[in-house]
DNA sequence: ACAATTTATCAGTATATGTTAATATATTAA
DNA sequence: TTAATATATTAACATATACTGATAAATTGT
């Protein structure tokens, strides 16, 4: 594939990771599936934001759902996506000690 | 440290990635530091543009930077986040082939 | 068919982001 | 000090995003 294309999806992939709710939807699914319902509780978003956020997760193929009764169940399209975020996490320790060591030369 | 400021931070690190040119940008150092004039050359982009991108990912400590005379010199911080675009990447492949399947049905 | 429950969508508003052209700053050499 | 070169910053504009409250749509049980 053409580089410049695949910069363009590798990007637009990563604008469902910049909002901070989004990031706490992922993780509550890292190991489970989840209901709308569920997310009201375990996060107090109101229920109209949680759906905008799962919709746009859907819309680019991160997770995926199932339906039960009135009830509608998201979990992870590809579990893999938990390995780059721990990736970014060991990224961001070191960021922050990198700090702590400058800083705690004043 | 709380989880939800590390979801904010993780948030705002992957605001960097937003973009396909940033994306080109840390390409083309994943293996060497470049200057301005360095980028300007391999990707066509305008100098005010290219200066704006790289202050962004400086900003957020991805890059750093050694002037050398008038040319200052670009580089990752932290080259392990090569590592999380791979996966990134990965996940897109998955993600294509996984189309490309349910489409070749019809 | 109707009510209750759960989820999705919409309209409106506020805030953030990317791009360009112009200008400012920093460094070196004459 | 002045000119030349490389880089950074700014202002202006256009576009995109996030949030809320209200409403719509889907499913189930009576």
């Amino acid at each position: 594939m053409d580089n410049r294309k695949l910069y363009e999806l590798h990007a637009q992939l990563c604008e469902a990771f910049t909002s901070p709710k989004r990031l706490e939807i992922l993780n509550l699914l890292q190991d489970k599936e989840l209901s709308v319902m569920e997310f009201i509780k375990l996060t107090g978003m109101r229920q109209s934001n949680i759906s905008q956020h799962l919709s746009i997760l859907r819309e680019k193929g991160i997770v995926k759902t199932r339906r039960e009764g009135t009830a509608v169940y998201y979990s992870l399209s590809n579990p893999k996506i938990i390995k780059a975020f721990n990736i970014m996490k060991e990224i961001l320790k070191e960021s922050i000690e990198e700090k702590d060591k400058i800083t705690s030369k004043w």
